[in-house]
DNA sequence: GTCTATAATTGGATAGAC
DNA sequence: GTCTATCCAATTATAGAC
């Protein structure tokens, strides 16, 4: 097969984001793809080299979701939404099986090589910078509240997303993500726009921009 | 020895939330304890015997620290910070390399048999239980925004610090989780205590709530 | 409770043919 | 690019002696 390498990296990825790097083997991979062990190392001659290409394709991958997002939400608020729905995403369409990549790579950390070390860090650095910019941009529209640090709003952001599908998936609440979200808006807009709350309080199916983003990535 | 089943659990512990529980081995544990492969079966027959034991006795200490707070910080701020700062140490403590134990089987939990599942599920319930009644305490006193839903601010704060202790790590930043805190301070507290804002500018040692926590606590 | 000895299995990885 | 065959190391786990 011709994408045989990125076959093996779509099906290796499904894997690593349900069940871990250290739970992963290549044997899981011949099992699903239909080849032998070494043919797979023809391609990634270590385990390290799909993990590697992994994550630097995630993290492109996302990066460039998140630099579309202005183009398809004007209002800062509808950019930060559109964001969070990106994680629980993940989790919905994969029947809460999936986490965030970078969010399981950095738990088994220190069992991986320095080099992806800084890949993973490298996929932080993006999310929190993106998110920063977008408090800013909310801020200076005052959609969001004054007293907002935009760095460390990013971090907590960023930070809560990932533990958000940890918590999620271990307590079986499909409702986890979206209700840090609903938080959020509670604590971080000046003034709740009321048809966004009466709209995510309903809806199930999902907002526009929830559909709008969903379309667009598969991470 | 007579408390090796303790110390057995102490050491797999140690490694467990520096390394996760796939890329630890009964091999780990020879090596640092000094006995014997089969001496390790005689105490935990399966591999999952010791991270059962683990998770739940996590669980009961954890919860413990919990239901003292309220006897060592009477403000529900104080006591907000001080679950905070449980979190902080058990990073800062290790070097930045020990995760929260929960946290890190949250992100293997697809490789857990189902008893471990509930069992952490568990942890979470306690963490977001006790917050939420802290938070419901503070905004009884008007020391947090009122139109804070305690359920949901507990989870995020619970997430957030799992989640802060992920990227904190991954990205090498000593100060993330008391960054993210900070953050806390400024969207919850109704008004932000003077002593406190510049006491957490100042001082790299910590509060005198953070000092008390420490000392009592060794997750 | 700890040991030696030993399964039985699985893991990542290589050599070399086609 | 894929295969067969093979290697070597590591893993969880058990039997049975002391």
């Amino acid at each position: 097969m011709k994408d045989r390498r990125k076959q093996l990296l779509d099906v290796a990825q499904d894997i690593i984001q349900r069940r871990g790097y250290n739970a992963f083997s290549y044997q899981d991979l011949c099992d699903i793809v239909h080849i032998r062990k070494p043919s797979i190392h023809h391609h990634f001659p270590k385990k390290e080299d799909i993990e590697l290409a992994l994550i630097r394709r995630y993290t492109e991958k996302f990066s460039e979701i998140l630099h579309n997002i202005p183009a398809q939400h004007s209002s800062p608020r509808a950019q930060l939404e559109a964001y969070c729905y990106l994680f629980d995403y993940t989790l919905s369409s994969s029947n809460y099986e999936k986490l965030c990549l970078g969010g399981i790579m950095g738990a088994e950390l220190l069992t991986l090589p320095k080099t992806i070390h800084r890949a993973i860090a490298e996929f932080c650095r993006v999310n929190e910078e993106w998110l920063s910019e977008i408090i800013q941009a909310g801020a200076a529209k005052a959609l969001f509240k004054p007293e907002t640090d935009p760095d460390n709003m990013a971090r907590l952001i960023f930070s809560s997303l990932e533990g958000a599908m940890l918590a999620a998936r271990v307590e079986g609440r499909t409702e986890y993500v979206r209700q840090v979200m609903q938080q959020f808006r509670n604590l971080l807009y000046t003034k709740p726009s009321r048809a966004t709350a009466s709209r995510q309080k309903r809806s199930k199916t999902g907002t526009a921009a929830q559909r709008r983003t969903k379309s667009k990535n598969n991470l």
